[in-house]
DNA sequence: GACTAACGTTTTTTT
DNA sequence: AACGTTAGTC
């Protein structure tokens, strides 16, 4: 606590009252938050009235070890700390009934969701509808956020599928991401006795990275706050990168609005960044119209230049960077954790890492394809799901013929035909006289023995005196789905992959079910865990590869920006769109990552889906000023490197550049 | 009902 | 280039 800066102290001691709390990058933002907690209970505050909301569950376990560490453990395990749709996951899992819902409702997300929605365009639209159903969920998305019924959707066709979709998941007892918030809202605006309840608990409330909280969010936490307004914002508006995901930058632009004479408080000393980096990012960030000012002030005089290369094409970007990391890592005094590479879209990371396998180099993928989307991870959820509620017609759908059991497509089709037309589930017209009766021998007894093997390991996982973890072991094992999986897959090295997919749900689910969580919780966990659970990736060693998005919040000593291109970064759809501001904003995010050194690069050439496609500089490279910028070529420092080391050897050289040639 | 071959589409960012 | 979907065949 003496360590801390004026403002920083300031902060840490307005525990009461409305207060905002502008922080740039790099301006000890969670230390500051975390110490203000402790102070919180170190006055005596009870730690169970403690809510502090995050943007992430990663972000969320590691405020909650800060803080324990600062205090007591035991006091940080009563405090809630968690994400906006956890919170709400809590409230409804104690109270959804009130909304007509059963308790035990399951959450729809990621493929599942984007598969039901595949399956209404089809049956809205005809089957030669070619709208894609990301464009079609992020505009049922946005509707539900504003306020919008289904049936007022400008658009006809995702009007139909938007009442399809909601009438679909209510009836199978599930809800949405965007579900959580909003039923999460509504019970504590409609329900007096639920809002009380919440409001009572919770004394002190923080929300970090408020610039990323939407619409709802807002009303949200205007009902958990009482009539003390103990609540704390935590953000920057230069920062706001998740409009796209209906993020309110008006939320901190005018929180005055919503909390009436706040305490402001900014944070403008950055410790992170030499001073070359530093200038750079404000000269860019400067080009943003509206938004609170704020200068960031270096504590790191000078530095490095910032070195910005251009790139003749992608596969040489990504082993110009691999080359130059192993160079500087192998010359001593760097670990591969202090590189990070930083790109605007997961498509990009493909020619880097193989750069880095080539080379050696040890990485971490963070994002990507996201364990929870694998699909025999999916599979194995569904699994589990389907145990813990056989009413959940999504997972049922989802694995009740895979593996092959005999239960074919046009079964499949009848059986949710049935379920439609008799307002059941799907498991229930499974069994149900009726239904099998209409069926042929053959798919009739594979139903049967499905639900007679099925019922089996739901009365044990019901009597609850075994392991779930084992449990379903067993029951994978008994449907030899992992070599299912394996006679799916072409190499040894993706079997190998997909074995410990699944090995690792069911090792997490066992050791969950071990601390005496239910399959509820451990679902439920899954289902909001971002890309990785605390323990497993984390550990994992070397270099970052990252998207931009993902990289906020974190620092590395060198970063790399690869791909500064027009239609990358900026994205082209933000050109379209009218959100260049924002993706500034993304690239002032990444530069501010880096502590020691930044490399920014773009390419003249890029393959795009097999051919090349020649590029344009980012706008953006011209917004910076120069001052603290060495600007050079990929076949400028080649050049030189080569006759450096190999001195005047013409043929070395000579066959140097047909290597490299006869690469691309 | 299961397997294979050809076809067409893909790339924004994520709780 | 790689993946998923679809149509056609056994």
């Amino acid at each position: 606590m003496s360590s801390l800066n004026k403002a920083q102290f300031e902060a840490v001691n307005a525990l009461d009252g409305p207060v905002m709390i502008l922080a740039g990058a790099g301006t000890g933002k969670t230390r500051t938050v975390t110490c203000r907690i402790a102070h919180l209970i170190d006055q005596g505050c009870d730690p169970s009235g403690v809510l502090a909301v995050t943007f992430t569950n990663k972000a969320a376990a590691e405020m909650k070890e800060r803080i324990g560490d600062m205090i007591s453990q035991k006091a940080a395990k009563e405090m809630m700390v968690c994400t906006f749709h956890s919170l709400c996951v809590r409230i409804l899992r104690q109270n959804i009934e009130e909304l007509g819902y059963k308790k035990n409702f399951s959450i729809i997300m990621g493929g599942d969701q984007t598969g039901l929605i595949k399956q209404l365009i089809v049956r809205k639209g005809g089957s030669k509808e070619k709208i894609m159903p990301g464009e079609v969920l992020s505009k049922i998305s946005s509707a539900k956020n504003a306020g919008i019924a289904m049936e007022d959707i400008e658009d006809s066709l995702i009007s139909a599928i938007g009442v399809a979709y909601r009438d679909e998941i209510r009836a199978q007892n599930a809800v949405d991401f965007d579900d959580l918030l909003l039923l999460g809202e509504k019970l504590l605006t409609n329900f007096s006795h639920v809002r009380r309840q919440w409001q009572e608990r919770f004394s002190h409330i923080t929300v970090d990275e408020f610039q990323d909280t939407n619409a709802l969010q807002m009303r949200l936490i205007q009902r958990l706050v009482d009539e003390k307004r103990n609540i704390c914002v935590v953000g920057d508006d230069d920062q706001s990168i998740y409009g796209w995901r209906g993020a309110e930058v008006a939320n901190i632009l005018e929180f005055e609005r919503f909390f009436s004479n706040p305490r402001i408080i900014r944070l403008e000393e950055n410790y992170r960044s030499s001073e070359a980096i530093l200038h750079t990012a404000n000269s860019l960030i400067k080009h943003n119209i509206g938004r609170r000012e704020k200068a960031l002030i270096p504590t790191k005089a000078g530095g490095e230049p910032v070195k910005l290369i251009s790139m003749p094409g992608d596969e040489e970007e990504a082993q110009f960077i691999a080359q130059e990391m192993k160079a500087i890592h192998d010359r001593g005094g760097k670990k591969w954790e202090d590189f990070a590479i930083l790109f605007r879209t997961n498509g990009q990371s493909r020619k880097l890492e193989e750069a880095m396998r080539e080379l050696k180099i040890p990485y971490r993928m963070v994002g990507a394809q996201s364990f929870y989307d694998r699909r025999e991870v999916r599979d194995v959820l569904a699994y589990i799901e389907l145990l813990a509620n056989q009413e959940a017609d999504v997972p049922l759908l989802r694995i009740l013929n895979s593996p092959p059991r005999g239960i074919g497509q046009s079964t499949i089709v009848q059986a949710v035909d049935h379920s439609r037309e008799m307002q059941q589930s799907v498991w229930e017209s499974l069994n149900d006289e009726g239904f099998r009766s209409q069926l042929g021998a053959r798919p009739r007894n594979a139903i049967i023995a499905f639900n007679h093997q099925l019922q089996g390991y739901i009365d044990r996982i019901q009597t609850g005196s075994e392991n779930a973890g084992h449990v379903v072991k067993e029951f994978i094992s008994e449907i030899d789905y992992v070599d299912f999986i394996h006679r799916g897959c072409k190499t040894p090295d993706e079997a190998e992959k997909r074995s410990e997919g699944i090995h690792d749900v069911i090792a997490q689910l066992a050791k969950a079910s071990d601390k005496g969580k239910t399959l509820r919780v451990f679902l439920d966990e899954s289902s909001l865990a971002s890309d990785r659970d605390d323990d497993d990736i984390e550990k994992k060693q070397g270099a970052t590869l990252i998207t931009m998005h993902a990289s906020k919040g974190l620092e590395f000593p060198n970063v790399y920006i690869v791909g500064l291109e027009q239609g990358i970064l900026p994205h082209s759809r933000s050109v379209e769109e009218g959100t260049v501001d924002e993706e500034r904003r993304l690239l002032y995010v990444g530069v501010t990552r880096a502590q020691i050194t930044l490399t920014l690069s773009y390419c003249s050439i890029r393959t795009k889906w097999g051919d090349k496609v020649s590029c344009t500089p980012s706008q953006f490279l011209q917004e910076f000023d120069v001052t603290f910028i060495d600007e050079t070529s990929y076949e400028d420092i080649m050049g030189t490197e080569i006759s450096d080391e190999e001195a005047a050897d013409f043929f070395s050289s000579m066959r140097a550049m047909l290597l490299e040639d006869s690469d691309s």
